[in-house]
DNA sequence: TTGAAAGCGCTAACAC
DNA sequence: GTGTTAGCGCTTTCAA
């Protein structure tokens, strides 16, 4: 038999107490006099009293809940943006509920209105790829609930409770290609991810010009636009072997992409970086373990979602929105060191 | 100017009608007019109200919000699980909220709490990994809420509304040495996990009961109980080639230590799995990526999510809890087929 | 077939 | 300091 759960109203009834009394005792009202707080206090440690948070949020009009929608939980990127995500809202007293979109814009419109009706206090957001109608999130706007995309933004959608935390992949890829310069490389290639999409645009922007910002000629022989899985940087890799001036460094737009060139590239019997440099984006978990381990950038994942918390804080708090871009990090790893490196142990 | 939300009363006012007679309609009662009805959907429509949730959990007294309280989001498993827990709570018409312990304790019980008074309809839990003191759980079983542990579960408590759904990591551990001695191995040495941790114990024990179903002997220098990560893997198997009479094969209770030990392999120049077959467990997502592609044991993670939601709506419809057992798959790839395989490609 | 009224548990304005 | 009252938005008796 489940024991009830003890509201406010009992805690009143056994101290002779009106439910106001209690409430304010509870919530430390300098109004009520000390020996009442102390009754109140004690009786309801003793009851095991757990405030309906049901209840609290119909009252109060808004929830101590922070929505999440993601496109999904898959690879390292989204769940270590959770991971920060949670661990800020947590500290800022909020609880998070996550939902994901599954890359599907029917899914996401759903689960916006779900969390809109949960209720939540505000909106975390990284669209779906396949999102083209952004009707949804004008509703969300006009509802005036306090939106922060994160990663993936609406690049038009700009109001009064609209934020945004995204990353520079733009001088991401810059750094990692001119890292690759200074390497010695001279031809580089790049597996490019599919460009309407703005991340992928972004670093193809950045490979273009820090070619050019080294004197380096732009050659679209050497751009392979693909989707970011092991199988296409595989097959990229073997085109681009065959050209009659091959490659002698791969930028990535995706860290699976890099993984299948790599693959490739021992096959045939190229050395890594010495024939061939490679570097990668996203700093996904395997790049640490393949060998050599991979060159990428890392996107500063966690502090992503500590940074979208902290912007929505401040909106809850009637401040105005931002435009948050984070300034990503090179890791440079042996797939791209020729220069600088301890000899290998094996000669 | 955020527009009001658009309540029943105001629907009611607008059509002349009362608030109830709107609620029914809304909910389909047949004893509303044909004719009211039509009025009350289409103006619901137009004026796109949404019921508030929170109201209607408050007068239920219930809502339609899963609670999922995992460890962490990190790595292939718990998001994949995460992923078939939100599929088939979507497909029942149930939302999930997902809370994080980080393998701690104390912030478990405080997610629980939370959990509790959002309020959830059911729990779905996998243990952290410090969790020693199970009365938080007990509070969960007293107020009667139905509770679905996965993959970590609490072997003593059960109860009218307590469910687990787990792996059979026993029979995934046999199954992989099994395999190992049918490719002709004989020294099948073991990087155990923390054996106090069940999970790592069953595993222990599939791996003790194969050898001996084999007529093969169980040698303690042959198990190391090592934490499961790269460095540790890799350190392990270093000690293991100075043994006398080294391995000719090793069962690891986790992929990352696999890798570790890989990569010390090729160091010092064995062939993998001609001097040494390799074998792990977790099915992450690196196994397929590494030279070669490592033989490991799935946990059916999806699946897994799915059945556990199947198990919370049992038990919300008011049938019998019940131990679910899923049976792992073991994915033979080459770190471990000797016999029947292709001819490398280059000799 | 519809309406009036009560109440889920809590808080805040307004009394006293 | 404390109590009374009202109401968040919804559903569900009960009465008409």
């Amino acid at each position: 038999m489940p024991a009830r759960r003890v509201s406010i109203g009992d805690i009143a009834s056994q101290l002779n107490l009106s439910p106001s009394t209690v409430s304010r005792a509870l919530a430390h009202n300098p109004d009520v006099s000390e020996v009442t707080r102390q009754r109140v206090q004690q009786l309801a440690q003793e009851l095991g009293y757990q405030p309906n948070q049901v209840a609290v949020a119909l009252r109060r009009g808004h929830s101590n809940t922070l929505g999440v929608l993601v496109p999904h939980l898959a690879g390292t990127f989204f769940p270590e943006v959770v991971d920060g995500i949670t661990e800020a809202a947590s500290q800022a007293g909020y609880n998070v509920m996550i939902c994901q979109s599954r890359e599907d814009a029917e899914q996401e419109r759903k689960n916006l209105e779900l969390l809109m009706n949960a209720p939540v206090a505000g909106l975390l957001v990284s669209l779906a790829s396949a999102t083209q109608d952004y009707a949804p999130f004008e509703a969300v706007r006009a509802a005036g609930l306090p939106l922060v995309f994160f990663d993936r933004a609406i690049e038009g959608l700009t109001g009064e409770h609209i934020s945004s935390v995204v990353i520079d992949d733009y001088a991401g890829a810059h750094m990692a290609v001119s890292h690759l310069v200074e390497q010695g490389c001279r031809r580089i290639a790049h597996l490019a991810g599919p460009l309407h999409l703005a991340i992928y645009e972004q670093r193809h922007r950045g490979y273009e010009q820090a070619l050019r910002d080294h004197g380096l000629p732009y050659d679209a022989e050497l751009v392979c636009p693909i989707g970011q899985h092991q199988l296409n940087g595989a097959a990229a890799m073997r085109q681009l072997l065959q050209l009659s001036c091959p490659p002698d460094a791969v930028f990535s737009s995706g860290d699976l992409a890099l993984v299948g060139a790599l693959q490739v590239l021992k096959e045939s019997g190229r050395r890594v970086p010495d024939d061939v440099a490679l570097a990668g984006f996203s700093n996904a978990e395997f790049t640490a373990l393949t060998e050599p381990p991979l060159t990428t950038v890392d996107q500063h994942s966690h502090q992503m979602g500590r940074e979208a918390v902290n912007q929505l804080l401040r909106m809850l708090h009637a401040d105005a929105p931002a435009a948050v871009v984070l300034r990503p990090q090179l890791l440079v790893r042996a797939s791209s060191q020729r220069i600088g490196r301890a000899q290998p142990l094996v000669s």
